[in-house]
DNA sequence: CGGTTCCTTGAAGGTTGTCAACAGGGGTGG
DNA sequence: CCACCCCTGTTGACAACCTTCAAGGAACCG
């Protein structure tokens, strides 16, 4: 290949991804709502990329304890983590119906053999990762627990909010929120109670409704430095009103 | 270049760590006890390899609150979630007088580049900490107190102890293992007492020495399966004492 | 309409943080 | 060598936080 000019990284990183994206995109598959995409210990041989559709990643304890680790949501991918030998930990299961594509490890590793920049985007993606997971780490250890529910209310939110300011309505029940931060049912309902009757927040049959994110950020500003995505912008936009 | 045979994953992931150890051979830096290796903020643009001493890595909150996320040893990696983009969060702080090999990112990049090899060892490398990572936020969310500095005694016990099954001295303060837990010094300092009346370790100015392991291994067989390392042999070789 | 899941709330008890004081190791300067 | 200071470890009392157990109300689904 001729290089006219040599591409930036980040053009090198979005090629990457589209070399991915478009290698998955001939492989479809549907699960429905509740059944198990990825079980504990068997073996993956797939790197997925969600399509439509909800999933969580969840990790068990032998004692029946688990935790939440995240929820999946489209243009998410999962998989890549045991794409050179790391045993599979997590169990993925449909939240909703789900549609994700997905190519073989095998197929990755050659691809990324060939394209340094699928490689380069595959690193990346790790390290933005262990980023997000050090951060919630980090608010687990040492945040109050307004502020990890606050934390975690924020995260989904900016993930979930189209361009425009409108309400948006996280389908989240309290039990997963509790699963998902390592407290108690009744322990969340009661913290989070105090987030509503602020008004920040408005709780329905299995959601949660973010009215005022400005309050959420207020709660959460003892460890709002280690919020990702647009934070930076938003602490912006919120400064003075915080 | 002319292949033999194919190279198993194994093989090319051993291959890939050589030319970048190699690679860092060159540059040798030496950083005195206590002075900071890499500062929060700064942009970094080397991925280091501590050679002999410790290191801390802290992740630092806004209101002086801080989390001690990990101790480098000799044969430890860091700089590498920065390689492409993303902002440092972590400051890095010699323990003792720290000797460290370094590359710049740059070059990293141009190895990766032009030998998969390297990039695959990346990737390899990226998952296994972000393995790590999740095991200990699910401890952290889900474990007891004694739960928990038996996980990380443990951890640090493996990584310390060499062949033999010599008792190990852990440099390690209460302080610090309480930044890692995210528990007050005080609490660190009761819960760890009923190891010590149990005789399973000892407590000295600054250091823990761990005397008998099983018993910790007790302590934390609850997420024991979330351990690394050799522990899968450990629980194996311990098999009917626990 | 019955069953299920979710949310809410109360009371009691265990866990952890806070504040405080003191003991002891280890280095440093006189 | 000793006196001194700093840091670490230890312990107590009390308050705040969180879990456990339990019960009941409300939304959804068949």
């Amino acid at each position: 290949m001729l290089a006219i000019s040599v591409p930036t990284i980040r053009e090198r990183l979005r090629s990457g991804e589209s070399v991915l994206t478009d290698a998955m995109a001939k492989n479809l598959r549907l699960f429905a709502a509740k059944s198990v995409i990825i079980e504990e210990g068997n073996q993956p041989t797939h790197v997925f990329r969600v399509i439509s559709g909800r999933a969580a990643r969840r990790r068990m304890l032998a004692d029946g304890r688990s935790q939440l680790m995240s929820i999946l949501l489209p243009g998410d991918i999962f998989g890549v983590r045991s794409l050179f030998g790391g045993v599979p930990t997590d169990t993925i299961e449909a939240i909703t119906d789900v549609a994700v594509q997905s190519t073989a490890h095998s197929e990755v590793q050659r691809l990324a053999n060939i394209e340094a920049n699928v490689a380069f985007w595959l690193i990346s993606y790790a390290s933005r990762e262990h980023q997000k997971i050090e951060n919630w780490l980090t608010v687990l250890a040492n945040g109050t627990a307004i502020e990890k529910i606050a934390f975690s209310l924020i995260d989904l939110w900016q993930r979930f909010r189209g361009a425009d300011n409108d309400p948006v309505r996280l389908p989240l029940s309290q039990r997963e929120l509790a699963e998902h931060i390592g407290f108690t049912l009744p322990h969340v309902c009661r913290t989070i109670a105090a987030l509503r009757d602020a008004g920040a927040i408005k709780i329905h049959y299995g959601s949660i409704e973010i009215l005022e994110p400005k309050l959420l950020l207020k709660s959460a500003k003892g460890v709002l430095d280690l919020l990702e995505g647009d934070t930076g912008n938003m602490t912006q936009y919120f400064a003075g009103q915080i």
